[in-house]
DNA sequence: AACCTTAGGGAAAACGCTTTCGCGTGCCTC
DNA sequence: GAGGCACGCGAAAGCGTTTTCCCTAAGGTT
């Protein structure tokens, strides 16, 4: 069934058809009803790959993400989704799993379909990994972490304004201990987050202990590791601001499993804001960094790259806030005088812990 | 840069080139190697859509969930896809977030696309909006929900398995007083499931009181007016298994709020065994129904339903069992006098809450 | 040495669509 | 009443492949 067939019982051309379905108005209306009642009855749908291989326009995005499964992206994924198919294109997704020739595959897999941009939401990446869709001018768009160049757009995230509101809103707690739990150094967004954490802490006068900076991995092990090791200090902090949501799970979970309770004991702040934040016990206060918003964003540069009729010289630039949300996983820092009692009895526990 | 671009500096036909890159065995190791390097040279990579086009075969899978950020669906979609990039096919995801314009648009851009086959894995849906893609003969797959059709397979789910596990278990962990919170009963699943759980009280002899037996909607916000509903009765139950995961999350979680301990007091049973049951405090103990093995079937089913020459006169089905995973909700049942005593306390703390 | 076979590669059709070009009709203008 | 102009439609080219069909040349057979 195509577009032939459509002609034919129409007793029209194909052009005709081809007219009225993409609603080119110089079809007389006589005509178009017609045409479109045949449509109709047959049930005929356009087949996209004709229509993209003649018109060069094969109306797909890639989204690349590290994993489908790691909480951080559904939200993305969703998003993308939402909007791709209100401006009529279509999503292929492509999820490295951390990695390269994964990553390679999917490169190749979206030129092969000539997809006409490709928005790159991973933690992580090989910047060589990509040129092949730079060399055949593929607009691209990153989070966080790309180049600036012609065709590239950048979504920055200003990180430091959610993770002040963090320090800040710990520290008007009482808090005078703030551990912070990074992420891998190994990525840019790990030593931004960590840096944004670093820096708030001297605006409001606290200096940063370093045996209460703690590298973690982003995920709920590095969380409990590192928050194993901040139990076990002589002196325990009292908040712990975490790098990811999913540390911060970690640090609770072990809290919890040596009886020290969040929030009374403990105040822990997450950082994304991912759906899980809200369904863990307690709700965890978290800055979050819009998912959805991200995935706009992104859908909207590729959408605005592919439209504009000449390239602009330089890549363009997004920006993306990060806001506190109050949970609660929060609280006032325990007194001075019972933290002292309490610590005794927790140290033990840790010890036989350990 | 397309195959007459290499054809030209091969110094060989485009048929040649097709032959080499495609493997036919006809061509001339000698030029074979030519072909490769001109290949490799201009980073040469055939155009997928052409390729469809003329060979009929678009290589593209549809996979249609209920929405990606319920975390039921991640698994599911990142083994599919993981199948389908080792066959070298690609995956169209669309969700229906509910929403049958939404189910009837992504059944569309899916033929429009020329998918080789659609799996459905969704909660609940209209049949009719898949009849577009009966009409066209694309090769169907369902979970648990669907006809016995030709090309259309079936993968059935043994909820019976892992259900009566799970009553087995509180029954030996001597808790009396077993009450269900069920999912939405319009959901052929949810009933499935409901009636797994009340057959298997049956066959261990007891009676399941239709008090402690609950609709919920499998969502979070489900489990904790079902947690307060149970909670009020002035008989409680002592354990609770659920239709789904995060309504089990919402029962812990209301638990918590009332100051009911985990498992103590109470003890709670999940089922689906997604991701976040490991995450939440304490971690759940549920019935897993594999996600990634749900995945392969259905990858396999629809590849083996387009690769097969003649189709079946019947529909192939596939079948999945469930079983349960021990965690940390469940506990042995408190005993006869202190729940008596508890029992006293927590309706109090109810009456005061409702 | 003439014939037949076979292997290897090229020409061209076909896939289903969009879009350019040009043609015919009817209307307006002078 | 004749020329000019839109307007609406059809013919056909072309998008980048695969694949069929056919031709050529080389090798084998007698």
């Amino acid at each position: 069934m195509n577009i032939h067939e459509v002609a034919k019982r129409a007793r029209v051309s194909i052009a005709t058809v081809s007219r009225t379905i993409n609603g080119v108005p110089t079809v007389a209306p006589q005509l178009s009803r017609r045409v479109w009642k045949v449509v109709e009855e047959l049930g005929y749908y356009p087949n996209t790959q004709a229509r993209a291989l003649v018109s060069g326009r094969s109306r797909i995005f890639g989204l690349i993400v590290s994993e489908i499964t790691n909480p951080f992206f559904p939200e993305i994924v969703q998003e993308f989704e939402d909007v791709a198919v209100q401006n009529n294109y279509e999503v292929l997704l492509t999820s490295t799993v951390h990695d390269s020739r994964r990553m390679a595959l999917s490169v190749r897999r979206m030129i092969e379909r000539r997809v006409e941009g490709v928005a790159v939401v991973t933690f992580g990446m090989e910047e060589a990994l990509l040129d092949d869709l730079k060399s055949r001018n593929v607009p691209l768009v990153f989070v966080d972490v790309g180049p600036s160049l012609p065709r590239f757009s950048n979504i920055r995230i200003d990180y430091l304004h959610g993770i002040r509101q963090a320090v800040q809103h710990v520290a008007a707690l009482r808090h005078r201990r703030i551990a912070f739990i990074s992420g891998p150094l190994t990525l840019k967004s790990a030593i931004a987050r960590k840096r944004a954490f670093t820096q708030s802490m001297q605006e409001i006068g606290m200096a940063t202990e370093p045996e209460y900076l703690i590298e973690g991995n982003h995920t709920m092990e590095g969380g409990i590791t590192a928050m194993k090791c901040l139990l076990s200090l002589p002196k325990r902090p009292t908040a712990v601001l975490c790098s990811n949501d999913m540390t911060a799970v970690g640090a609770m979970r072990e809290s919890y499993d040596q009886g020290v309770r969040v929030p009374t004991d403990l105040s822990v702040i997450g950082f994304d804001d991912i759906r899980l934040a809200q369904f863990v016990t307690p709700p965890l206060t978290t800055v979050r960094m819009s998912q959805t918003e991200i995935a706009r964003l992104a859908f909207n540069a590729l959408l605005a790259e592919v439209q504009r009729k000449t390239p602009l010289p330089e890549g363009s630039e997004y920006s993306l806030t990060t806001a506190l949300v109050l949970r609660e996983s929060t609280a006032m820092a325990p007194s001075e005088i019972t933290p002292a009692k309490g610590d005794d009895r927790r140290r033990e526990t840790g010890g036989t812990q350990r």
